[in-house]
DNA sequence: GAAAGATTAGTGGTCAGACCACTTTCAAAA
DNA sequence: TTTTGAAAGTGGTCTGACCACTAATCTTTC
């Protein structure tokens, strides 16, 4: 009879024990040792579980301090959706067009919430004012304020793969495009939030952007 | 200096073997005391990374026999992952969102474009009219038609993430509703479209569609 | 007494070697 | 020729031993 998996066993196990302690993200797991001694298993078996869940990124393990449960926010999902997805079709058209997919159902999502009317949009205005403004910062902004983080994540990890389109610091000339960005979110007008943001972007992504030094 | 995980150096080195020596869904890898002689690290190290592939559903190993490499059709990640995540209803709530995201920017595409044009779309137009027509197809064909392949990859795995809001069979009373999305396409009406769409997803994620039974 | 340094216990990271359970292979026996 | 069973090879597991690192504790020094 071919037994199942022990390690298999370890995993399902470490979840209920996970559930059933109310172990809270950032909180600290047994040690192996102590794993295996009250799982009646060798240490290596632990291990072998422990190691997959960390490849998920379910736990965190830091050497000389214990393992710990992971933020679930901090998920790799989209990463290790990424090494499968984007090693054949890394079109680099198909992952531009996809950021600009999740950004401007950000600026949607936005534009049909109350978020700019929140402190941190104010924040936002005043950064714009002042010097050293980062591109990538005003459109991940955007994307934060939308609420959708699986959202926000896979913009952050398509800029990665496809090369950065906001590098670089706002130039002065700029600006006004921004502002009336802004402006028209305010207004919850999300036709032309949209219409400026792709004009914006697109400049940048063409490498037109010399046109602002 | 904290070094990096050996085990992690492994995944990759094997996946680079894999891709070197052009090994194929079903074939054998070499066994595990092999790569450890190899790639001169223990045989426990080889196994923490094989186990982390396994769970993944990348790798399948027999005793006796030795270690395969899965079909990729088989890949566990998402269901894994949704066992000890989707708990999380906000989890679940931006996956079901991002799926929104991807499905819109596809109409919106396919209105913007000629692809409601193609032979391809006059087929899904009869097979709207025919029986066994399964609601998942019937998205899945607007997502290919968008043209952006890595979206669809995205969507499809977030479908299966997030569990599929289009399981079964598309149901007389619906049909209707369908046309209609399809001919404001054709018409290249997005904003109809799109809202005609949502009106139906809507629906089903809900799961109130028992209304049409 | 307080700050700086040294010690130590506990943790994950890795390795080697030993069994076990299982499959395949192939040569010896019927 | 067919059957059998021993051997070789594989993954599954356990043990015990180091190593590298962290954090708490103790000791020294000022």
């Amino acid at each position: 009879m071919n037994q199942p998996k022990r390690y298999l066993n370890i995993v399902s196990e470490m979840r209920d024990m996970i559930r059933e302690q109310n172990i809270r993200p950032g909180d600290r797991i047994p040690s192996e040792r102590e794993l295996a001694e009250k799982l009646a298993v060798g240490r290596s078996t632990i291990r072998e579980a422990l190691r997959s869940l960390e490849l998920l990124g379910l736990i965190e393990t830091r050497r000389g301090e214990g393992t710990f449960l992971a933020d679930p926010r901090k998920h790799r999902l989209v990463e290790l959706l990424a090494t499968f997805i984007l090693q054949d079709n890394k079109t680099l058209e198909d992952v531009r067009e996809t950021m600009c997919i999740h950004e401007t159902a950000a600026i949607q999502a936005i534009c049909a919430s109350d978020a700019s009317k929140l402190p941190v949009w104010e924040s936002l205005r005043e950064r714009l004012g002042g010097h050293e403004f980062i591109r990538e910062d005003f459109v991940r902004e955007l994307m934060v304020l939308s609420g959708n983080r699986l959202s926000l994540k896979i913009w952050f990890l398509l800029k990665q793969y496809g090369g950065n389109p906001y590098d670089g610091e706002v130039m002065p000339e700029e600006r006004p495009l921004l502002k009336n960005i802004l402006q028209a979110i305010e207004q919850q007008d999300a036709e032309t939030a949209i219409r400026d943001f792709k004009a914006w972007s697109s400049v940048l992504i063409k490498g037109e952007n010399e046109q602002w030094r």
